[in-house]
DNA sequence: TTTACAGTATACACTGTGTAAGGTAGAATA
DNA sequence: TATTCTACCTTACACAGTGTATACTGTAAA
């Protein structure tokens, strides 16, 4: 009666391939303004709805696999090069940027996932979505400390960049007229004070750029 | 044919107590993280689902609404008192405070009233909600501007200043162990370093404190 | 050739939305 | 006092969306 052994190889790409159609569509639903229900994406995919429920299980499942796949294939793929800069102030600046993109492009989408997503009565805990950005903020404040400025590595800091890098404080600070990207500066200078990088009252001099 | 005339005077609290009683219950039903439908704010205000839809129409406009009566009833009357401090400075810590602590008290409620928000698909057009906040942080920053620091009525001061003090940026901010009030300190020097009240580069040279 | 599995087609129970028609009680008028 | 107006109720209906169950089809894997 114990099943015959089946590995999936060749088909297992058809089985992503449907996947990923499935998350494109929910993109595509929640781009074009209408309501994001499971038929709709079903329909956009050209899927039956049983495959939809199949795949992801829960409506709210679904939501969490696009937010992932919009992360996986929206631009933050170049994430690591913020990473590579031998300047830590300007791989700071890099990430902020490459997120303010991020939420440019996919501004429309990513409001109505946060509001689906805070929907779900679920508690909303940490995702690792969104520690992710934490801990490389992180890394890079822990960098600049030893660049000069040792007050970045304080707890605090962190917390603040992180919420001033969040899509939520990014979109509001845009507002209607202006683009994500163009606020970007804003929300470096907004950093470097919160980590005590302007110079104020860091113990250290800081590098005076020759 | 023409209707006889009729004035309501004594029936109408009658009808505003059921519009009150219907806003409390809704706002009862956010709370309570049950899933918002007029069914549950109906029957959580012990009025028939035909009544809910009779005082405001549709689903979008009860959750306007309910935004409104928070604002009115939720702790904000207290706000002009803080546009009566001698200090600009200290009157816009005090802004800042009350509205952390209207958010800390409403956080659940105003996550997903926010998020109910967002889903409406309406283009989400600045409320006066929002823009009474902004012109609220404007007249107290051209105060602070006339008190000796004049760079803080740069347009990108209040803009800043208005997306810090967001719903969602101190919500963000506070995270899942802090309390919104919390952080108030923060917000207010991350406003007057966009204000440029931190004494780094205003012309004149700001008071100093005895 | 046979089995396992992705995906389809269809149907059902359920919850929620929004509207319609007619009834009741009580305040506002005459 | 008798009548009219109106908030609110009861019931019903049409419709859209969710989530699950059942039986079928095509194809890759054994």
């Amino acid at each position: 009666m114990s099943p015959r052994p089946y590995r999936m190889t060749h088909r297992q790409e058809l089985v992503d391939s449907t996947r990923s159609r499935i998350l494109d569509a929910a993109l595509a639903v929640l781009v074009s303004g209408k309501p994001f229900s499971i038929d709709a994406v079903a329909r956009e995919a050209k899927v039956t709805r049983v495959t939809v429920y199949d795949r992801f299980g829960t409506r709210e499942a679904l939501v969490e696999s696009t937010f992932d796949h919009l992360a996986e294939t929206g631009g933050l793929t170049s994430l690591p090069r913020a990473f590579m800069h031998a300047d830590p102030l300007e791989a700071l600046t890099e990430f902020v940027i490459i997120f303010c993109g991020f939420y440019s492009v996919h501004r429309a989408a990513l409001r109505r996932l946060h509001a689906l997503g805070a929907l779900g009565q679920g508690v909303e805990g940490p995702t690792d979505r969104n520690t992710r950005r934490l801990r490389g903020l992180e890394i890079l404040l822990g960098r600049i400390a030893d660049a000069g400025f040792p007050r970045a590595r304080d707890s605090d800091a962190a917390r603040v960049a992180h919420a001033l890098t969040s899509f939520a404080f990014v979109d509001a600070l845009s507002g209607f007229e202006r683009d994500p990207v163009e606020v970007a500066p804003i929300v470096v200078a907004l950093i470097h004070h919160a980590a005590h990088i302007d110079g104020r009252d860091s113990s250290p001099v800081p590098r005076v750029q020759s």
